[in-house]
DNA sequence: TAGAAACTTGACTATTTTAGTCGGGTATAT
DNA sequence: ATATACCCGACTAAAATAGTCAAGTTTCTA
């Protein structure tokens, strides 16, 4: 059970965009930069990012991305679903939850794995962009 | 991020140990029968499940696995660990961390990632089988 | 004591997912 | 003009996952 960079590197990038520069566009190629995310790979998640309304962007020289609302409203939940870094806890399909009793041992342990699942998006429903910079003392 | 079906099947074999016939050896083949896992899997799961000191194997005709304590006393944790099933949070080496000064974007979300690491890891370990086990009405 | 049932162990492999790369766009500030 | 930056789809190498396979050893039971 790990999680993918995919969901690491846009959190990073946001925490990123929000920190600098809060109101001028930030371009990719810095963020690139400065957290050693290959510049191709971040394209990709912006994309989605922009798709998912979280980010927004402006074209041409000077251009970037800016943040689509306040880092307090940007919850971490939000972002790993614009990734598609989903929870995933079983391999087997939503719908052989239909026939699942609570009974059998198989539907024992659903039932443990969806509690898992709630926990934790709970996490990152409950924790915005605003918090990780609120941390003290951040100067780098 | 998702589970792997080793940690899945891991679980769902020990609750089907201790469900059936709580005092004789089970042996594989029916618990690969009733949970629909393949046997050879199964074989490899339960050589860690041993070396972990979860269950003890019984050889020979009539032979099988028993849980090596009470199913109380046995963390939906203590299983992962033994099959590998480990909570990965980043794909970075802990090592990295030494220079981390908490300061930096990258160490705000290693902050993040340590924090969601120490949460999910107190879930397994504040469950135990016979909590899974010891749901209502449990008769298949 | 033969044979079947069950554990033991290591090596091998197909599939899937991940983590990118690459190439060719389009828009815009200067 | 042209450089900078976003836009977007397709491709691919590497790693992880989810098994399979083969060749044992041990012990019960008939």
């Amino acid at each position: 059970m790990k999680l993918s960079s995919k969901g690491r590197y846009a959190v990073m990038a946001l925490a990123d965009l929000a920190k600098f520069e809060p109101n001028e566009p930030v371009s990719l190629r810095d963020i690139s930069l400065r957290q050693g995310i290959s510049l191709d790979y971040l394209e990709q998640l912006f994309l989605k990012l922009k798709k998912n309304n979280i980010v927004i962007s402006v074209r041409g020289k000077k251009g970037g991305y800016v943040l689509s609302k306040k880092a307090t409203d940007i919850k971490i939940s939000d972002i790993f679903f614009a990734v598609q870094e989903k929870v995933q806890t079983m391999g087997c399909e939503k719908e052989s939850k239909k026939g699942c009793n609570g009974k059998s041992v198989k539907c024992i342990t659903h039932n443990l794995w969806d509690e898992l699942e709630e926990y934790i998006n709970n996490f990152f429903k409950n924790k915005s962009l605003e918090d990780l910079i609120n941390q003290p003392k951040i100067n780098n």
